[in-house]
DNA sequence: TTTGCCTGCCC
DNA sequence: ATTCTGC
DNA sequence: GCAGAATGGGCAGGCAAA
């Protein structure tokens, strides 16, 4: 297949915002797909090489996509760097500085998908002394060779960031109107066994969405979707081979959160640590974050506690691991855990130094059985019946089940009073939905704080926002210096009602003393307030402090820079809380 | 040898 | 992580 | 109500430049 026509889908999907077209468009190309040797193929379509649950990575994002671009092209890094600027997109940079070059060019090789896999596939591999140069010139290979249209999307690959809006849902549905037969309004008279009805689709929907949720693998499920139900069905959990997560949104009251998970519910405990999934196949332990990476080597204890205290030949757990000081038993920020996430050495001096508690919240196999579907509450009684509580090793989170908002307000204090993150509330009936943010669950979190602060840099934003500055560094004062405390983009409105991006970029243009790239440092004048959940140490920043999950929540014209928050009182917020 | 940019991935 | 937006 | 896009801080590790 050539790879022109996999870029002529992307452009149409990219071109249609309804999902019942972009739906369409790639049952078409699916359909086409199925009579190719390479259904890896389908991977691209998500802009990826390798199935969701794979390691791999191309270690190429912006500044080495510029390098490539100038390396295939010529043209200079400032040129690149300035037209990323005006229009927000590196991809369509490279589209125009390749399109352009491409008119030169008496013959061009025609670019295979298998081509464009096979470079892909390689750059996870490479290691070493002169690794960036070799990935830079396989990336160039393909750049050389594509035209503008097939530039901007293998640039847009590269970085991870397809832009045409597919996500999984999109997938499935159209697997599903690839492989099986829809009944359409003409030949709705006719009954054949394949055809759709729309109960029909809806189970084949399910189906379809049931086998990716146990094999995270689109290519394995169009492959058994095409040799039908049957095929599909057959796909089993396995522990050893990580599921995705299940995710809750956020809700603001017990009332509201009641009213979306049902009662009674259960609440339990929302740590501030990391998700772990642990996997238990007979004597194979194994642990996988929220992105499917297997960290089972970072974290030697959890194999050691899972063969102590949980009963059972195999199961899947969903849980949090919490960091906490060994000496005085106090549970530590999530800044300090992360040391542990990613460590490559030194993991035994981590382990005693930092040790975790594991929280289990879920559990979705138990002894060859998946337990998707079982009622939250069940599974909640399993968890209970198989772990041998242990407090700063592994317990089952410290939960209730209760229908009273005042019940479930006090529970929320004590988490609070405790020094965790907030409650979750749980709806008690509820299958488990890997990879998505579904009602059955919410999370509950405290009021936050803000600060007023001043806006001394901006930066240009990209896709969407494109044009506008779009990402602001904020300061706040000390004496007559401002010190920066971080970077806020969040909150402001891309479309109308509410402070918009672009009447904030147009109140920063006249402010710009100087530009770098796609940055400019404005006059300190422009006051917003920000509000936050933590405050950070930063080693970054200025002030030496950064606020954690910073949003804009709206501009004070009525303030002066003089009137922002002061070092010292952000300090005393940072005493207040400890 | 050390430093610092870059990337990917936790939240 | 948070937020906004379109379906 | 949900998915998708565009953004935040900070960590470890890998590589290249100093």
């Amino acid at each position: 297949m050539q790879y022109s026509q996999l870029c002529k889908v992307y452009e149409e999907l990219e071109q249609n915002s309804s999902r019942l077209k972009k739906t369409e468009i790639l049952a078409d190309f699916l359909k086409k797909l199925k009579k190719e040797k390479d259904q890896e193929i389908i991977y691209l379509l998500q802009g990826k090489t390798f199935p969701d649950y794979s390691e791999k990575e191309f270690g190429i994002s912006e500044k080495l996509c510029i390098k490539a671009l100038t390396k295939a092209s010529g043209t200079s890094d400032k040129e690149i760097i300035e037209r990323w600027r005006k229009i927000g997109d590196i991809g369509k940079v490279a589209e125009q500085i390749m399109g352009r070059k491409k008119q030169n060019t008496l013959f061009s090789h025609k670019l295979t998908a298998k081509k464009v896999l096979d470079n892909l596939k390689k750059l996870p591999e490479l290691e070493g002394k002169g690794t960036i140069e070799r990935k830079l010139a396989l990336i160039s290979e393909l750049l050389t060779s594509a035209s503008g249209t097939e530039a901007k999307y293998i640039i847009r690959t590269l970085l991870g960031d397809l832009r045409v809006g597919t996500g999984e849902g999109t997938i499935r549905d159209s697997i599903r109107d690839a492989c099986f037969e829809t009944s359409s309004e003409e030949d709705t008279s006719k009954k054949s066994l394949n055809v759709m009805d729309s109960e029909n689709k809806k189970q084949i929907t399910e189906t379809i969405q049931d086998a990716y949720d146990k094999s995270t693998d689109w290519k394995l499920v169009f492959e058994q979707a095409c040799k039908g139900l049957s095929a599909l069905k057959s796909t089993e959990l396995t522990p050893g081979k990580p599921v995705k997560v299940m995710l809750f949104p956020k809700e603001d009251s017990f009332e509201d959160g009641f009213s979306r998970v049902g009662k009674p519910a259960l609440i339990d405990y929302k740590y501030d640590g990391f998700r772990m999934m642990i996997n238990k196949n007979n004597n194979q332990i194994k642990v996988f974050t929220r992105r499917l990476d297997d960290v089972s080597k970072q974290f030697p204890e959890v194999k050691e506690y899972v063969k102590k205290y949980i009963k059972g030949e195999s199961f899947i757990l969903d849980t949090e691991a919490v960091g906490y000081d060994p000496e005085t038993k106090k549970y530590r920020p999530f800044q300090e855990i992360s040391q542990r996430i990613k460590r490559k050495y030194d993991i035994d001096k981590m382990a005693r130094e930092l040790p975790i508690e594991i929280n289990v919240f879920d559990i979705i196999y138990y002894n060859n059985k998946s337990l998707i579907k079982t009622p939250f509450k069940e599974r909640r009684k399993i968890i209970e019946k198989i772990i041998e509580k242990h407090p700063y090793k592994i317990r089952p989170s410290e939960a209730i089940i209760t229908e009273s908002v005042e019940k479930a307000e006090n529970f929320y204090k004590k988490a609070i009073e405790d020094g965790e993150e907030g409650v979750m509330m749980k709806n008690l009936e509820a299958p488990y939905k890997p990879g998505s943010r579904v009602g059955y669950g919410i999370k509950i979190k405290p009021s936050e704080n803000d600060f007023d602060l001043v806006i001394i840099e901006a930066e240009y934003g990209t896709g969407k926002r494109a044009g506008w500055l779009s990402s602001y560094t904020v300061a706040c004062r000390k004496d007559n210096k401002f010190l920066e405390i971080g970077k806020v983009s969040t909150g402001l409105k891309e479309k109308t009602e509410g402070l918009t991006f672009k009447e904030l970029t147009k109140k920063l243009k006249p402010l710009i003393t100087k530009e770098h790239g796609r940055t400019v440092e404005v006059k300190p004048k422009l006051v917003v307030t920000v509000v936050y959940q933590n405050i950070q140490k930063s080693p970054k920043y200025s002030s030496g402090f950064a606020l954690r999950f910073p949003r804009i929540t709206r501009l004070r014209p009525d303030r002066k820079a003089g009137d922002v928050a002061t070092l010292e009182e952000v300090k005393k917020e940072v005493e207040r809380k400890s």
